[in-house]
DNA sequence: GACCTCATTTTTTTT
DNA sequence: AAATGAGGTC
């Protein structure tokens, strides 16, 4: 028999995991936390490439994440050869882009149209909502409750996106979604409204600036396949196989659109694990993993349980803590290694004393020959962060927060965008987001009444901000005139230089503008953004054409990810799906906060836990303040769930004191 | 009318 | 971290 390619990576497999790869038709795969997941998937892919000769041009798998993206094709790349990997790997908001850019008009979309990320669109419902307000659609409301509108409606109306829902048709099934997401608050249910109201406008919103948001990347495409048999065959037949990951947190739009291209040869490989659906607040829906065999007859459903990551502890304290979750589909992980070192839990009395043990702890270990990057603290929130930060600078120990504000989001960055985007096409109604972006930044003078003059002039002639600006500016007088117009001039000279590198391009608006003046005179302060927007430079330089480098913003990259060697992480739980490190530190296990009591979906959070617990690979340490925030706390829920045997008061008990065990301070940073 | 500073607030979770 | 509000100055 000659040797095929990628056989031998077959070979390694456990027996269900091997089954479950060489199975033909529809499947899914039921791989608990830590049983070789992304393995299995891997192989499937090597199988229908190697064994069933399927040309790997003709393979689409698709992930939620980028990261999840990046793993997959290097680890397929490694079992089959670089040249022979599928050419279809990327994220359905990647693959969703590519079926739109082309075919824009299937969105009623231009070419060249640009993406909106989230705070595009929480802008453009801002502007709806006041004007909404104005009208007396809803009493007046201001500040933080009105952000807090903004965010609610915008987030609604992306519900409606995932779920298939187009704009006219919103207004028919707000009922059944204001009870599907049981938004029992009065003020929910008006954001419902509200925002089945408003979504018909934001859409012609969009359209008019020539823009998609994430949910159009998708939504567009699968409705298009629905209607018109030519265009999905089209896409259909482009694909032999295919394979989605993480299948738990698809949503109903996701699933259709993965139905409506396999519908024809029905090869669909899933891979994923209901007890790890942790995004229903993003459309998710465990039903459709948990139903697959309703809707694809003759499929088979594989149960991988043989984990291989954490200790017996630890999977114990999962197992128990899962086992309550309302209808899940039944499986128990076990293992073949030893119950290891139980879980520690250790209480603190307050936020401050949590932050000052973990940091400590770690220290201790990273003395004892602990390599940082193995180490984790989990978080329910991201705010979480904040005191850990302070406590591991002062402990010396290296950390890095994963995805906390994505590079691509921080201000600096979407400012320099915006005056790349203006300059690249000033006249298009396109850029009229970047124009208020930075018409005032550095400040020139125009703040909400000049710009409110600027946008009836442009309404009026039909013509975009900045020619409305450079219309009125162009003979006024007064202090702000002639800074708008040397802005406006500024702009236009570079925008008729467009053969410049890009780099340059960025660096000239920056300079010419005044735009990084604004921070270099800021001192110390302007300091990270000035660090920020040379990164920006560097990283420009790799992008063309243009719109590449805005699309890659907006869909948010994991850029510098893979930079944090020998750093600790802090990150979300969610942010922690897929990942494992042999030391967690599990923080803020208090009632209310995890499970938060802002989630409706108890049986999420559950799953969440589930998903924190199985990050570890030996040990784990669970704390807990008694004070946090001004109010008293209780100990989890979860804690008390997870078998006694299972847990140890840890080095809490012995650090209860807290400073005096850091006070002695570290002179060196803690590193190998 | 616009700007500045200072204080306050409030966070889900993310493509 | 970012968005608000207040109060004072130009």
């Amino acid at each position: 028999m000659q040797t095929v390619p990628g056989e031998g990576m077959l070979a390694g497999l456990t027996p269900p995991q091997r089954q479950a790869a060489r199975k033909e038709g529809a499947v899914v795969v039921l791989a608990g936390a830590g049983t070789g997941k992304t393995r299995t998937l891997v192989a499937g892919v090597v199988d229908r490439i190697a064994r069933r000769g399927i040309p790997p041009s003709r393979i689409l798998a698709v992930t939620f994440t980028n990261r999840a993206a990046e793993e997959m094709r290097s680890r397929i790349a490694d079992a089959v050869g670089a040249d022979r990997a599928p050419g279809w790997i990327g994220t359905f908001h990647a693959h969703g882009r590519r079926q739109l850019r082309n075919d824009p008009d299937i969105a009623r979309l231009r070419e060249g149209f640009g993406i909106a990320d989230a705070e595009d669109s929480r802008r453009i419902v801002r502007r709806l909502l006041q004007a909404a307000m104005a009208d007396g659609a809803f009493e007046e409301e201001n500040g933080e409750v009105f952000r807090q509108r903004v965010k609610s409606v915008t987030t609604r109306i992306a519900l409606f996106k995932d779920d298939l829902v187009l704009p006219q048709q919103a207004a028919g099934v707000v009922e059944e979604l204001v009870q599907r997401y049981a938004g029992d608050a009065p003020d929910d249910v008006m954001a419902w409204h509200l925002a089945a109201a408003l979504y018909p406008a934001y859409q012609a919103a969009l359209r008019e600036a020539n823009m998609a948001d994430f949910g159009d990347l998708l939504l567009w495409p699968t409705v298009t396949m629905q209607r018109d048999e030519a265009y999905r065959r089209d896409w259909g037949r482009r694909f032999d196989a295919i394979l989605a990951d993480e299948f738990q947190d698809v949503n109903r739009l996701q699933y259709q659109w993965l139905r409506l291209l396999s519908q024809d040869h029905g090869e669909i490989f899933s891979v994923g694990d209901d007890a790890q659906s942790i995004y229903g607040w993003r459309g998710a829906n465990v039903a459709y993993i948990r139903n697959f065999l309703n809707d694809f007859p003759g499929g088979a459903m594989i149960a991988l349980e043989q984990n291989f990551r954490s200790t017996g502890h630890i999977l114990s304290a999962a197992n128990a803590v899962i086992a309550l979750d309302s209808g899940r589909l039944e499986k128990t992980l076990f293992t073949a290694s030893g119950p290891g070192e139980p879980i520690e839990v250790v209480e603190f009395s307050g936020g401050l004393e949590e932050a000052q043990g973990i940091a400590s702890e770690i220290g201790r270990r990273l003395l004892e020959g602990v390599a940082p990057d193995d180490i984790a603290i989990l978080y329910r929130f991201n705010f979480m962060s904040r005191l850990l930060e302070e406590q591991l600078l002062k402990a010396r120990i290296p950390y890095e927060l994963v995805n906390d504000t994505a590079f691509w989001q921080r201000g600096v960055i979407r400012d320099a965008l915006a005056l790349l985007r203006l300059a690249s096409c000033p006249d298009d109604l396109q850029s009229d987001e970047a124009f208020r972006r930075v018409i005032n930044q550095p400040a020139r003078g125009v703040g909400a009444k000049t710009l409110a003059k600027i946008e009836a002039v442009a309404e009026q002639e039909y013509i975009s901000l900045f020619a409305a600006a450079e219309r009125m500016f162009a003979s006024a007088t007064g202090k702000s005139a002639g800074r708008v117009r040397a802005f406006v001039a500024t702009i236009r000279e570079i925008s008729a230089v467009d053969n410049a590198p890009l780099a340059e391009r960025i660096r000239e608006l920056l300079d010419r503008t005044g735009y990084a003046d604004m921070y270099r005179a800021a001192g110390e302060d302007g300091r990270a953004a000035l660090e920020n927007l040379e990164e920006l430079v560097g990283l420009a330089a790799e992008f063309t054409p243009l719109g590449d480098l805005f699309d890659h913003a907006a869909l948010g990259s994991v850029s510098g990810a893979a930079s944090g060697e020998g750093r600790v992480r802090l990150m979300t739980i969610h942010a922690a799906k897929g990942l494992e490190y042999g030391h967690v530190f599990l923080m803020g296990w208090e009632d209310r906060l995890f499970p938060s009591a802002s989630n409706p979906d108890a049986d999420e959070e559950r799953r969440l836990a589930y998903v924190a617990l199985t990050r570890g690979r030996r040990r784990v340490a669970i704390t807990w303040c008694a004070w946090r925030g001004g109010r008293c706390a209780d100990p989890s829920v979860f804690l008390s769930e997870i078998p006694p045997a299972a847990l140890c008061h840890g080095w809490l008990r012995k650090h209860r004191k807290g400073p005096s065990a850091t006070r002695t301070g570290h002179p060196a940073p803690y590193v190998r």
